[in-house]
DNA sequence: GTTTTTTCTATCCCCACGGATAGATACATA
DNA sequence: TATGTATCTATCCGTGGGGATAGAAAAAAC
């Protein structure tokens, strides 16, 4: 019926998510993501509505991925683990593309005003997603006895939500793949710390 | 000798960081400049050098006076108020321009390619005081016997850093005034919970 | 009051950007 | 194999960007 595409809907993705991550939106020109992507600036004017709309539509695949993949599980980990995922934020050896992939999340805060936009949306459910994953973890943390009964988990999992973000923000600022570890360990410290001893 | 400029150097900078806060770097444009520091673009050009090395003399003068207005001061503060300084971050008693200027650190890193350039020695200069100013206050800390002996000063202000950096983001990416309170709370909270129990 | 120096005003320039268009080209259905 | 639909290629367009320039204007020095 149609002639079919170069480039298929998931590579196109992954690698505008990589262009975005490293060059901003705004730094990203159309000219650029036609080049990594394999999509020609007609497709991504006719199929997906532009380079906003696009951005979009590749803000909504990092999220829905880091939901499904990269967050810890919610009804699985327990305060060790979850310690450890913090740890492997900034691991190299973990995370073989640290860097090359990150928080997409960043660009749309500092670039995008906050104007009640379709960016706001996707920003509210992120720090939604986030607290609402930490705090289940945390939950049952306390409920198998991992950290003391007056364990606030829900003022923690913002503290989480918090640390991530510095995290997330620190791998952007690294001038090199070590210099963010200490900060990953130190997040991963802090939460062994919740633990009651015995 | 000279025709005197229409708006001084202070007022000018002032404006400006509050332009390259509000629609980050690339965002802002020269005319914008123009237009709220009461700068023109001729001198702008032949007094600045221009947009990036005028945002890099903007990014100095917001760090200099971060340095030594905003930070906690590295030899009286002790935990409590570390905790509030914290506290007050989010504030908008405390700080009743919060968001009108925050981070410009935040534009900086997202917004340039990490290339060894200007901006990354900003950065990682910016890093390094934070780390230092943290690191001498919780030094002290464990002299008066606010904290246990086994304390980490140097962990812990990395601790310290990351949530910094995340509370930055988070006053950046709020959609109102309240939002980011509860972080600025957890924050103070986890330092609070670093005093020994006696 | 004249001179000198710097800023101001008002253009102008060139380029990169996002987007639009039209003819050529695949691909699948009929 | 003919047809129709969506993509590709190549080019074009309008706009806004940062920066440059030349004459007017102001302020200090003499």
């Amino acid at each position: 019926m149609s002639r079919a595409r170069k480039a298929d809907h998931k590579t196109v993705i992954d690698a505008a998510q990589a262009v975005f991550w490293e060059h901003g939106y705004q730094g990203a020109s159309t000219r650029q993501i036609e080049e990594r992507t394999g999509l020609t600036r007609f497709t991504l004017q006719t199929s997906y509505g532009g380079k906003e709309a696009f951005f979009l539509e590749t803000l909504d695949a990092y999220m829905s991925r880091v939901e499904a993949e990269h967050l810890p599980d919610a009804g699985s980990t327990n305060l060790e683990e979850l310690a450890q995922w913090f740890a492997d934020r900034a691991d190299p050896a973990a995370m073989p593309q640290i860097g090359a992939q990150g928080c997409l999340l960043l660009n749309a805060i500092t670039e995008f005003d906050r104007n009640g936009g379709e960016v706001d949306v996707r920003i509210a459910h992120y720090f939604e997603v986030l607290h609402h994953r930490f705090a289940q973890i945390l939950g049952k943390a306390i409920e198998t006895g991992e950290v003391a009964a007056d364990f606030d988990p829900d003022e923690k999992a913002t503290l989480l939500q918090n640390t991530l973000l510095g995290l997330s923000l620190t791998i952007k600022a690294r001038p090199n793949d070590a210099f963010a570890q200490p900060f990953a360990a130190a997040a991963a410290a802090m939460i062994r710390q919740w633990r009651v001893v015995g």
